[in-house]
DNA sequence: CCTACCGATCGGTAGG
DNA sequence: CCTACCGATCGGTAGG
């Protein structure tokens, strides 16, 4: 008799795994309610059961992107080396987790338009990533290892954009791009602390 | 009786022009060939007497990008400082000429599926931007303007990456992101020598 | 959750 | 270059 709503919230996951893997491959514009359904194993009628509107999908995949960073990236990282460490981390992480990166790639070239539903969790996504890593580079730099020179608001807006940057590349072909080295070399070049 | 050629030139490039509006604002599988033909003055059907497929379209816009850089952007520009400093004010021209900048953002990013019919395009794109920006920073280097044990490779890599990565980031908010002056900032980093 | 349906829009073709 | 059309697909709703 119990059960009904452990169902229910299988299912979303179900449904929003499935959007997941189809945004990465066509976008959200790209992508319909119908293929979405199809990968869950219901129709699509079916699908706006649970989720109304294609874009109360889209906000429900962007909350659990978000809700499985804040658990495993953890933003909870005090500002520092130790979270530019775990950047790199994450990148080596991606690397084996090509979805995310292609879902993650796709939407925030889409989003660019003010007009998509997904521009403002973007334009928030970044503002706290540039943020986040300016911090970072400013703790090191009172800690003495920064380059002499580097500006710290500059250091982190380009961490932010090279990481970004690397991903199109490495998706476009992954044999021809190291995604993890190219971002040690650029933090060993800012950096005059050892990584690891 | 002459000018039937002329004409249809004309029309090509009309269309071209409203294809790259509209491929920057809604990606290439989102945007329609009514549409463009729309603000290219025609029918669709009207259309596809010049670009048989939608396809086509592309191929063609694809092409007129390259045959533009070649012209203004001049990869006959050697490998060495100069082509360095000539991607810096590549970058200052794309601030002032968002549609471009839209138009490649987006199709690199749809473009990371191999089945994409642009992927091709990319692929090479990537090759040659990264092979050239090697080229400039080993050119640098032997000339003694490279900081002692930066990788012309990686550098190159890292240059590529972190032009892509920034205008992503300033498109989603073009007034967060100085996009030139990060180009800048990364090119001092590396370089011995004034850009200037 | 499904069946059945709606109006809108898509790329492409026929025929002129 | 246009009118007129095709089959396919879209997001969403009704009604159960």
């Amino acid at each position: 008799m119990t059960g009904g709503y452990l169902k229910g919230r299988i299912r979303r996951e179900d449904i929003i795994a499935a959007a997941v893997a189809v945004y990465a491959e066509a976008g959200y514009h790209g992508s319909s309610l119908r293929e979405i359904a199809k990968r869950a194993g219901i129709t699509h009628a079916g699908l706006l059961y649970y989720f109304p509107t294609k874009e109360a999908l889209l906000a429900a995949v962007l909350e659990r992107r978000d809700a499985e960073n804040v658990e495993r990236e953890r933003l909870a990282i005090p500002p520092g080396l130790d979270f530019l460490r775990h950047m790199l981390a994450l990148a080596a992480h991606n690397v084996r987790h090509r979805g995310m990166v292609d879902l993650y790639s796709r939407l925030a070239a889409e989003a660019v338009a003010p007009s998509h539903p997904a521009h403002d969790y973007f334009a928030r996504h970044y503002a706290v990533a540039r943020e986040h890593a300016e911090l970072s580079f400013r703790a090191v730099a009172e800690a003495g290892g920064l380059r002499a020179g580097v500006d710290p608001a500059q250091a982190g807006l380009c961490f932010v954009a090279l990481m970004d940057g690397l991903q199109v590349q490495w998706l476009t072909g992954p044999e021809r791009v190291d995604l993890v080295a190219a971002m040690r070399f650029y933090l060993e070049g800012v950096l005059t602390v050892p990584l690891e």
